[in-house]
DNA sequence: TGCGCATGAGACGAATTTGTCTCACGTGGT
DNA sequence: ACCACGTGAGACAAATTCGTCTCATGCGCA
């Protein structure tokens, strides 16, 4: 009976990420639940956002511990937290297009830390000499959130398996798309 | 007198990619111009959207033109391809976020021929033997798109100099994050 | 059966945005 | 000097969306 917070969420998410400018209703309907019962659990559109924002971040925190980025190469390290994102990535590929979130400097600063975590990762890499050091690891960050946001825009039209996600990305982002003639 | 058509879309552009519901007005504020001025070209928000989307289409065309992708490796066309979609990348970073456009299977048929060219461009990489063949020409395509829009977003975000813009790209894209030992 | 509770549906005014209009101003060309 | 033209500023109603409210319904539970 009672709604299920998270699964409106995620609706939500879905909804808006297909169309940015969605009313409060198409987001409803989405969902699967009325308006008014929408409007119950988040104030507004703002608290709607934000809520989306805090459960990506969310999401965004446990993979970056499930993926456990500092034990192994920084490779292995990475691929994990790619397959560990990986259910996260509809909300990420939402988020990453409202820049309303970023506007006047009061970005919220949960991701000032999972970018820090993130290009820690790089940096390691780039220390232990598997990763090169001429793509710098604020790059590396913004294009892991760029490519995992292209993934799942692409998994949602059809033109990737939902089962290539994380290795699509995994590849491109650690071995480009270059061939190697000797591995 | 008369205002510059192409200039004001382009500042349309970077004040809606900054952030998506701007009011016409501050569109056209954003563009040095009075909102009614804004409503004399643009017969209304969606008019404004589909020029932008045009705008877009055609310099992407003529970035596929300039860059000659038959020519040469595949791998210096698409880096001659990245050089030359340089100017759109803001354009582009608007547009792929406005999945609007891709609404109700009535996609702009422009965009079918541009993913069709670049998707050519991997295909001719992956018999040449230049590019590896496990990554979807699909996916190289989406994944050249994200990529555009994330360093488009991080350098007008401060985080990556505009002068490395190509160069982030084109690296990542055909050599991934991985160092090799021997070049 | 009867109660509690969350929801769906809809109405209502307020706020915002939009589309259209008018009028005055400034510039360029005749 | 005069006119044509594009523009800025603002007013105005229409349309849309939002926030809030009320009421009825359905389901679980005692």
């Amino acid at each position: 009976m009672s709604v299920d917070r998270d699964q409106v969420l995620r609706s939500a998410a879905a909804q808006l990420t297909r169309k940015g400018s969605s009313t409060l209703d198409e987001v409803a309907k989405a969902s699967g639940i009325s308006r008014a019962t929408l409007h119950r659990h988040f104030a507004g559109r703002d608290a709607l956002v934000r809520a989306l924002e805090d459960l990506g971040l969310k999401e965004c925190e446990l993979a970056l511990d499930a993926a456990r980025l500092g034990e192994g190469s920084a490779q292995d390290a990475l691929r994990r937290l790619i397959k560990e994102i990986e259910p996260a990535a509809g909300l990420l590929a939402f988020l990453v297009t409202e820049n309303q979130l970023f506007e006047g400097d009061d970005r919220h600063e949960g991701w000032s830390r999972i970018d820090d975590r993130m290009a820690e990762l790089f940096r390691r890499g780039q220390e232990s000499g598997e990763f090169r050091i001429d793509l710098s690891t604020a790059w590396l960050t913004d294009a892991l959130y760029g490519l995992v946001g292209a993934a799942a825009w692409a998994v949602l039209d059809g033109r990737v398996a939902a089962k290539d996600f994380s290795y699509m990305i995994a590849e491109l982002l650690i071995g480009g798309a270059q061939r190697r003639v000797e591995s």
